[in-house]
DNA sequence: CGCGCAGTTGATCTACGTCAAGCAAAGTGG
DNA sequence: CCACTTTGCTTGACGTAGATCAACTGCGCG
């Protein structure tokens, strides 16, 4: 599944139809969630679409733009569990309240809809492979492994190598996914530059030149020797 | 849920009965499994009841003893990313085939069952809830907090404070658990014991002096300030 | 008894975090 | 149109949590 994350198109005659806010959002303090028609509902930029102790009724999908789904401390670490683009569904979470806050990366839309038991059993599964892949990263791969990784995640199955890669995310959002440093994203983004893996593009972009390379990486089977003086 | 993870009390008359194998289990070369009734099925101390790869159709709960999920880098890395205890279904798998293997621990038993859609969904939201917790400790959190987590989550929610708590696993799947050295894991059991929080038991097992004081190591409230020398 | 395995402890190394400048693009406003 | 700030990114110098390497300690067991 490719990862796209074209801002939404914003449609001027949309955000002045009736509104329909779920009770979760309207419930919201501070926050004002437009709505172009009945359950299609539209973020901007680092909006959140719920906090963590939000009671959770309702699944999203995104139907455009890129979410992130993150967890935090009291004193402020995050740990960003997921990066949902358009397709992905959104607000999976055991008994009445969201455990994660998903907020907006880029200017979004997402659909909401009710849960029906067994019918989300796909999504499910695959959200605990993605699971299961993050915890790998997290505990046991090396930070240049895990920007490697990262990248290749980015990409999805049918990537064009042909044109630039790009993503809607800060250094910061990367830092926190890979359990990283934001300074260490940066040095490690040089790193693959410097071993002719990629090129930089613009501030939110990369070329991509090799991609076997990067998966050799991702998956520690190239090791990674130290540069000489 | 209280983990318990007494060993199986060995059956003599079960384990010559008419054995069921499943197929999944039946086709893995030099692995002997004993079953006792029909889909229960007894695992030795480190026996896999399937690993990366193998084919999925079956789900599995545990009866007695435990179970660790585990995935493995080409080179030897290894994560552990679930501790299943009895009542745990183990098994749960997007497309035909596992993404991790499923080592027992401890002698246990477990019960094979079919999958029906819509039937584990609060058990995958459940998985999907720890993996998320996993994912902070393992992006965000540091050793000694790491292992106030696991001890907590080894108590589970009704644990009786005046008992030891002992738990089946080896130091190395401790750390395989935390994303940590072996080595690591038991400095930091020392820290703990020199805060007070534990005290020493047997080699598989620690007396629980201060719950609260666990929490805020695990919550990160507690800072850790460096030992005076 | 002596072997082997799990755990502990100590000494040292290093990958990554932290702190602190710089830098370039994109506003902003007089 | 050009100073001036803001914001995200990059780079460098340095510190440290935890990894690695290497003994050593019990303890169970043939």
């Amino acid at each position: 599944m490719s990862q796209h994350f074209a801002p939404a198109v914003a449609d001027d005659a949309a955000g002045a139809g009736a509104a329909f806010v779920p009770p979760i959002l309207a419930s919201r303090s501070g926050q004002r969630v437009f709505t172009a028609r009945r359950h299609l509902i539209c973020l901007n930029d680092n909006q959140p679409l719920f906090v963590e102790g939000d009671p959770a009724h309702l699944l999203f999908t995104v139907v455009s733009g890129g979410l992130m789904i993150l967890r935090q401390m009291a004193d402020g670490r995050r740990q960003i569990v997921d990066i949902a683009g358009p397709g992905r569904s959104v607000g999976f979470t055991a008994g009445g309240r969201h455990d994660c806050a998903a907020v907006a990366l880029v200017p979004s839309e997402v659909a909401a809809r009710e849960r029906h038991p067994g019918q989300d059993d796909a999504q499910m599964l695959a959200e605990i492979h993605r699971l299961r892949d993050l915890a790998l990263l997290l505990g046991r791969k090396t930070a240049i492994e895990r920007l490697a990784t990262f990248l290749l995640e980015m990409m999805g199955e049918d990537f064009d190598q042909s044109q630039p890669l790009d993503f809607p995310v800060w250094r910061q959002d990367i830092a926190d996914y890979l359990g990283l440093a934001l300074e260490t994203v940066c040095r490690n983004f040089v790193a693959l530059k410097k071993r002719g893996l990629i090129a930089p593009a613009n501030r939110e972009s990369v070329h991509i030149l090799d991609i076997d390379g990067l998966r050799r990486i991702a998956s520690g089977a190239a090791a990674v020797e130290t540069t000489c003086p």
